[in-house]
DNA sequence: CATAAAATTTAGACAAATCTAAAAATTTGT
DNA sequence: ACAAATTTTTAGATTTGTCTAAATTTTATG
């Protein structure tokens, strides 16, 4: 497994629900920031080597080989970024950018024992659920927060994009994972929400609505 | 910097007190385990990038620059085996090619932040000195155990080998970095020494002897 | 359904890092 | 000192991952 092909795989991975059919090229040029020339080759390589299923034309899915390496990074990836938020100071913001170098370091070791010192964290810091040593990834029953009824109590519980300025926002408007708030008007017009936080009103756009995961409590 | 280059910069670093003038190829390609020809092309690449200096069959030194880098991945090398052995329980012989991965990974803040959470070592797991964020190295006041003479009281405080064999054989010993002990007795035959050690005598070849680094107490 | 547009693949090239084999320079040994 | 041995460099090829430009296939549209 070279660095690029675990970098495949990772984006396939996330690319696939997003797409009934196979993750198409050009999807995946775009969230690798590269060309389809470059994903065709690269598809191809992943497919004769048994990661991927690929037919001409016909976009490209994992296979359970393949799927597993995905798990697998993406283990790693959100077990360091726990590391960086809990044991290094690291703001939330902060901890994708070096989680995408440390994920492809390859120990058997050095992840079963950094899991073991956080104590065995279940989700990171944006709330994604970090699979277990075997690949199974407990999903949580979270919805967007544009999916909230007024009067619904909520607790946030993950974030949709994890951009450092969505995340700078949030910190801005003290909104964190764990944070409890009602929903107390819908606006119609805009799709804007007030929320009552901590015994104060505050109006958010539709863009921050349906980047917010919660629970309904 | 690309990680080949971080690794010939280190070889070279590493390689150059050992021979008053320059590292010669065929040294740098046994470091590296390499052929000669992919060494001078490297050197050559190096020289044009101002990391090193190189003429020639004259052989290769480091410039300032590449110094600074060398000494930056050392630092980066060593704090991540501290953190190995002090925070996720690996044993010193395990944690060499794990920290070759990690020495490359590119994040000020989490270099200034880990060695915050080990509070500042000085040293790594084999007694080497960790060099700080502006590349002073503090050297050690120490010689090989086999320079030591007859009835010397010593502490160990480091390895010239830190293959894993080497390491093992100084567990199975109970001899560890900070162990007192004894010279009782040099054998001229075989230049092997008997040590006392917590108690009992201990009788090591010259192979160990010269492999050990110790403090006169 | 027949083009036009868009998506995808192929062909050919390139940079990085490596290799083998051959040439050139240096060092060694008598 | 000079031929032989050794070391180092060069020349040319290979692999990986990328690119541009052109060809092909699929999808959209009148
Ligand atoms: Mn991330
Ligand atoms: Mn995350
Ligand atoms: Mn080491
Ligand atoms: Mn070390």
């Amino acid at each position: 497994m070279t660095l690029s092909e675990e970098n495949y795989l990772k984006a396939i991975y996330h690319l696939e629900p997003l797409s009934k059919k196979g993750v198409t090229t050009n999807a995946l040029a775009e969230e690798m920031q590269t060309k389809a020339s470059s994903v065709t080759d690269m598809v191809k390589k992943l497919s004769e080597k048994g990661y991927a299923h690929h037919k001409k034309y016909q976009g490209v899915t994992l296979t359970n080989k393949g799927k597993g390496i995905a798990i697998d990074i993406i283990r790693k990836h959100r077990l360091w970024e726990v590391f960086l938020v809990n044991k290094l100071n690291f703001s939330w913001d902060e901890v994708h950018e070096v989680a995408e170098q440390l994920e492809h370091i390859k120990s058997k070791k050095l992840i079963s024992q950094l899991d073991a010192f956080l104590e065995f964290p279940t989700h990171d810091p944006h709330g994604d659920p970090i699979p277990d040593k075997t690949g199974k990834i407990n999903t949580v029953d979270k919805i967007l927060l544009s999916e909230a009824k007024t009067g619904d109590h909520c607790i946030c519980v993950g974030v949709q994009d994890s951009s450092s300025n969505f995340l700078k926002y949030l910190d801005k408007n003290k909104i964190a994972l764990g944070s409890a708030f009602e929903v107390s008007h819908k606006e119609p017009f805009d799709n804007s929400v007030t929320i009552r936080i901590e015994n104060r009103d505050l109006i958010i756009s539709n863009i921050i609505t349906s980047n917010l995961f919660v629970k309904i409590s």
